[in-house]
DNA sequence: CATTATTATGCGTGTAGACGCATAAACATA
DNA sequence: TATGTTTATGCGTCTACACGCATAATAATG
């Protein structure tokens, strides 16, 4: 299968597509993409794994966590694509609101999953106003 | 589904990703498709419905042909994605060789098929100087 | 070694889609 | 009406893959 086609096969999933969009923010590792997709942990990981296949994301692990990234983005035909993807996800949801959740939870300092979801529930009663993305 | 799921989904196929290619090139009846991808009608048809759905393609009747064309390259989101596509399929097989196929037939007058592969042994013994794309 | 945090995998299920073959449908023309 | 050309569709089969649930594997830490 040609590169090509194994990066649009990739592509054909709103999870993955969720997925892209949050990496091209920077680094992150599995747990932090699992709380903002709110997805199971398997069904994340394997979407991970999907990614790793077709080409468009590498991995590293640092302890017991692995850091996802996408693949040199600055290489072949990848730089035209994620130049598209970053067009394409500008404003749409629910790429947007992702991103609204990645702030918010960096914002506390992330890899967080159980303990942000208790901390959510503590802040939102006197916070509120991380709205602006 | 967004827009764009659909629009990947639409290209997580090698032979939607050929019939693209031939379509940048201006507008074509399913015939000439078939023709230049060697594969079978309902094949191709199912292919091009899915290209259709997808946003991808349109397409108008002329008699008892159907000729198909790219949709709107330059509206939204479209621009952007056929313009990085352009780029891919440059000087990438199996691309590249279905253009060049595409240009021998046109050169015979296309909408051939039948008539073309008898024409091609033809002629295959005394021209073979069609190559240069 | 036991425990915890993170990630991966095995397994079952349901659905989408890719293909081939046969056949129908749309349109033109004799 | 009959015939030919092009396109669409029905049907069966096979594979890929998306998901959930349970369980393993990897790594750190007490």
């Amino acid at each position: 299968m040609s590169n090509l086609e194994r990066y649009f096969k990739g592509l054909a999933d709103v999870n993955r597509l969720r997925i892209l969009n949050l990496l091209m923010r920077g680094e992150l590792c599995g747990c932090d993409i699992q709380y903002v997709l709110d997805a199971s942990q398997p069904n994340v990981s394997r979407h991970l794994q999907y990614l790793k296949n077709s080409g468009l994301v590498l991995d590293r692990r640092d302890g017991y966590r692995i850091f996802y990234r996408l693949a040199d983005p600055h290489l072949g035909q990848r730089r035209p694509l994620f130049e598209f993807l970053q067009l394409a996800f500008k404003g749409e949801e629910p790429f947007r609101g992702d991103i609204k959740k990645l702030k918010e939870a960096a914002s506390h300092g992330a890899c967080t999953l159980s303990e942000l979801s208790d901390l959510n529930t503590l802040l939102s009663e006197r916070s509120g106003n991380f709205a602006r993305t």
